[in-house]
Formats: C-alpha cells, sequence, structure tokens
RNA sequence: GGGUUGAUAGCUCAAUGGUAGAGCAGUACCCUUUUAAGGUAUUGGUUCUGGGUUCGAGUCCCAGUCAACCCA
C-alpha cells in the first residue's frame, strides 16, 4: 500500500467494501425499480405513501440508532431516513458501512420530519454503487477551475450553479429545436468530415481515411451543405451541431463549438432578424425572464449586468455604428485611419487593408460595447462572401450581425444564389488558394438554389448570454485543457 | 506567441526567510426527527516539478509543467 494520505482513504473505503462483500451484499448492485427522479419523487410526495427511490449520498447525519441521508441525482435532493426500529439487522449492518458517494436504492414510506420536511422512511436499503473515493466538499463544492474542467463529474456532483448552468443548456437546445419544429424546419445532418472546408473563413482540423487513402477536414461550418439541401428542394433545414476551428482557445472560443444553421428557402435576411429575435426572446421567457431582463450576477449573487432584450431590437447599419464611435472615421485615408487607430490605441499591425481596420474598430470600439442587441446591417461585401448584394449599394450585402453582450452571437443572410457571382466571390477571397473551393457547391448552385434567408446562432455564446456565465468553458460540459504529463 | 497571477492535507483555505495549521471529510466513542446536526478524542503533508541563494526556503532567485485573466 502507498503513503499517501488519499490512499489511506481509499483503503478505509475499500476495507468497506470488503465488508459488505461479507456480508453477502454486491457492493455495484444491478438495476433497481425506482418511482422516479429524485425530484419526481419529492414533487409527488403524499404522506404514508409507499415509495421507492434511489440516488448518491451527498450527506449523512448518523444520530446513533437512526440515520438521516441526503440521496440525490443532477435534478434534486431528498433526505431519507433509517431507523433501527424500521429495518432488519442486514440493513443496519450496510448502514454502517456507507459513506458519501455512494449510491443507494431505498424503499420505504413518505413522511414529514419535526422540522417539516419532506422525507422517506425506509424500509428496504439496497447497493447500488460503492464510492472508492471521497467526494469534493460539501459545503465549498469544487473551487478549482482546472478540477471542475478536468472533473466535470466531480464540478456537477458539488456546485448547484453548474449543474444548473448545464440543465438549462439542455433546456435552451430543446427549445430550440422545438421551435423550429414548430415552424416547419426540417432537422437534418450533414457531413463533419469535409474534402473541402467551407462555409467560413477558418482554420480547419485535418484527419485522415485510412480505406479512402484520402484527407478529411473537420467541418468549420455545414453552410454549403445545408445550401444543397435548398438546391434539393427542402424549404426549410436546419442542424445544430458541432463544427470545428483550429484556433486559438480563449474564455470565447473552444476549438469544438455548437452551431445552429437555419435556411429558408423565398426569405431574407430582414425575416430571419426576426425569427432570431423571436426564438432568442423566447428562450429568455423560457428561462424565467418574464420581463425580458437578463441578469447576469457574480458569486455573491449582486447583479454585474443586465442584457435588455425588450422588442424590437436595434438595427443600424455598420457604417452608421462606426461613425458613432469614431466620427469622422471614412472621411479619412488610409494614413489618417492609421493616425487615428493609434491616437485610439488601437494595434492595426496585422491589417494591412483599409477594411480590414475599420472592421478592427468595428470590433473593438462597436461590438465589445454593445450589450443590449443591435442588428448590424450593410456590412461590406468583402467580409461576407456568400450573401447578396444590396440592390442600392453593391458594396455592401444584405446581411445582420447580431451582437449581444459584447459579442457576435448570430449572422444572419440573404443567401448569394447567382452561380456566377458567387464563383466570382469565393475565387476572389481563395486569392491564391483556388483549391479551397468547394466547387461542387458552385456546381450544385447552377441546377437552381431559390432565393433564401439564413442564420447561424453560436448556441455556446447563446447559452453564456442567458445564462450569465463569463467563460465559454463554463457551458461545454467538457472544455478543452492541455493534456498534463504524465508523472 | 507575449504579459500578469496562481498551484500547501481528499475538499475549501491559513502560515514576517525560523516547529507547515484550521474548518469540512476520514477514524473511534456518545446520541432514535437531524439537516452546513451536535459533543469528546484523533489520523492525515513529495507545500506542482527540478535547480539555486541561505545557518535555515511553503515563503527569495532561475528553469519547467498546468491553470486563470489580459494582450496578439
Amino acid at each position: 500500500m502507498e503513503q499517501s494520505p488519499l490512499s489511506e482513504l481509499v483503503a478505509v473505503r475499500r476495507q468497506k467494501l470488503q465488508s459488505l462483500r461479507e456480508l453477502g451484499i454486491d457492493p455495484f448492485g444491478r438495476a433497481f425499480e425506482t418511482s422516479g427522479t429524485v425530484a419526481e419523487v419529492k414533487a409527488a410526495f403524499v404522506e404514508g405513501q409507499a415509495v421507492s427511490m434511489a440516488g448518491r449520498i451527498t450527506a449523512y447525519r448518523d444520530m446513533g440508532k437512526s440515520r438521516f441521508l441526503d440521496l440525490s441525482d443532477i435534478g434534486g435532493r431528498m433526505q431519507v431516513y433509517l431507523n433501527a426500529k424500521e429495518v432488519d439487522e442486514t440493513a443496519m449492518a450496510v448502514a454502517a458501512q456507507l459513506d458519501i458517494g455512494d449510491f443507494i436504492g431505498v424503499e420505504g414510506e413518505c413522511f414529514t420530519t419535526r422540522s417539516g420536511e419532506a422525507s422517506i422512511k425506509v424500509k428496504q436499503l439496497v447497493m447500488l454503487s460503492k464510492s472508492l473515493r471521497p467526494l469534493p466538499d460539501k459545503w465549498h463544492g469544487v473551487q478549482d477551475a482546472e478540477t471542475r474542467y478536468r472533473q466535470r463529474y466531480l464540478d456537477l456532483i458539488a456546485n448547484p450553479s453548474s449543474r444548473n448552468t448545464f440543465l438549462q443548456r439542455t433546456a435552451i437546445v430543446r427549445e430550440i429545436r422545438r421551435f423550429l419544429d414548430e415552424r416547419g424546419f426540417l432537422e437534418v445532418e450533414t457531413p463533419m468530415m469535409q474534402a473541402i472546408p467551407g462555409g467560413a473563413a477558418a482554420e480547419p482540423f485535418k484527419t485522415h481515411h485510412n480505406a479512402l487513402g484520402m484527407d478529411f477536414y473537420l467541418r468549420i461550418a455545414p453552410e454549403l451543405y445545408l445550401k444543397r439541401l435548398l438546391v434539393a428542394g427542402f424549404p426549410k433545414v436546419f442542424e445544430l451541431n458541432r463544427s470545428f476551428r483550429n484556433e486559438g482557445i480563449s474564455r470565447r472560443h473552444n476549438p469544438e463549438f455548437t452551431m445552429l444553421e437555419a435556411y429558408w428557402a423565398y426569405a431574407d435576411f430582414q425575416l430571419m432578424s426576426l425569427l432570431v429575435e423571436e426564438m432568442v426572446c423566447h428562450l429568455a421567457v423560457m428561462l424565467g425572464n418574464d420581463d425580458l431582463q437578463v441578469h447576469h450576477r457574480n458569486v455573491e449573487g449582486e447583479i454585474t449586468r443586465t442584457i435588455n432584450l425588450s422588442r424590437p431590437w436595434k438595427r443600424a447599419s455598420y457604417n452608421e455604428l462606426i461613425e458613432e464611435a469614431v466620427p469622422g472615421w471614412f472621411a479619412l485615408d488610409k494614413h489618417g485611419k492609421q493616425q487615428r487607430c493609434a491616437d485610439l490605441k488601437l494595434d492595426i499591425s496585422h491589417c494591412p487593408e483599409e477594411f480590414e481596420m475599420t472592421q478592427h474598430v468595428f470590433e473593438k470600439l462597436v461590438e465589445e460595447k454593445t450589450i443590449d442587441p443591435c442588428f448590424v446591417t450593410h456590412v461590406p461585401k468583402d467580409l461576407v462572401p456568400l450573401a447578396k448584394l444590396n440592390e442600392t449599394d453593391p458594396s455592401k450585402v444584405d446581411v445582420y450581425e447580431l451582437i449581444i453582450n459584447g459579442q457576435e452571437i448570430s449572422p444572419g443572410y440573404s443567401e448569394l444564389n447567382d452561380p456566377d457571382l458567387q464563383r466570382e466571390r469565393l475565387e476572389q477571397q481563395a486569392g491564391e488558394e483556388q483549391q479551397k473551393i468547394d466547387t461542387e457547391f458552385l456546381d450544385a448552385l447552377e441546377y437552381g438554389m431559390p432565393p433564401a434567408g439564413g442564420i447561424g446562432i453560436g448556441i455556446d455564446r447563446l447559452v453564456m448570454l442567458l445564462t450569465g456565465a463569463e467563460s465559454i468553458r463554463d457551458v461545454i460540459l467538457f472544455p478543452h485543457l492541455k493534456q498534463r504529463s504524465a508523472d
């Protein structure tokens, strides 16, 4: 045996494991029929009624001849009461070998304690799984960020706020599917492994298929395949799943992230903006923000930020917003813009072109400062090669970029369906790297794609916005971290 | 990639360069309605890793690992 204190704690639990086996008990039990989840059993509480329930022991209060245990699952906690008078000797012997962390099943009857807590008086106790390692502190939970991410299960066991965030994430995703289904959108699945990664400008992950003897890329967006389905005749489709970008990791970026893309034939970006507005408000209300004021709070529960989702949401053009932030910007020549950026302490060393400087100003002085929703329209065409040009100003495209909470949450386009123009604009964007153009997509467009509105929504960022999470790692169950060296 | 901060018992955290501690968890005992149960006693340490300075390093210096935040 090793000498470390952890192994001492494990040894104590392994000794109990052995004791259970000596009692003829399988410490890792089998199927157990329950009356429902912990929350369901608690909700259906009727004094004196027989129930059965299973869960993990999360607290243990030993009174000598009687014991109180808290049984928990991801959705709730309920107290059970164990009394030597109510159960046989074996059950009390088993109870003596229990630890916080064990899974047990109980059969018994509902009763209310003197202090008024709905509880279960145990008649039968069944061992379901022995826990061999000690759980985190019951009161302080897991504070260490690294542990919370690497061992998310500990975070979820110990931290109610984390449980709540992920339950809300699930509710949001489910409700988005229901919302779109209700409006006639069909959910589809398109390739995550693509020979040519299209639909966005981003660095892809590369992989290899042995039997085909060819390289694939993990998709950076599903867009070009969903548009093939518009060609196929689907009037309304969506996909809600993972995309992958081989770029930096930050508070706002995870290499794999979840995106919704939806396409609606015969619609345009303006109709799509209304759809998104309606959907996000609907989700906010579902989560209990009836007044459409989403409050973000710190650990003390104080409000740190309030996002006002009241409709209608602001709509403003790209140029207007930049002029608002930097008056006279567009009157400046290239040198003047460089000077102005220097005055504003903006680093534009990586922006050789004027439109890139403008975009940098937009990101730093508009996007990051926009908390309440704003649809940014009339975006320069160089930034968006897959959208239709504006009829009156062909230097702009018919798109919106929805900014909320200082982040881009959703782009929406009037989708470009002119195959020749699309080819030209992709060629222009690709520059020297013409092999990066998905020509089979362009072939598909030549068969005819209806005019359509399309949207993308970054689900992780949307969940951050709606739950008040400050890091994308707090809304992704298993965020990617660097592997720790074996020691 | 650069900067800043951090890593101490299973968990949460202390510790002027001078004997590594507390609460919870664990262990033993008491207690038949407790609930952050309570009472008494008690175990538990590669202070992230490797060097260095020093009579003496958790603490100071250097390098590394991992993380958080900011910048790119």
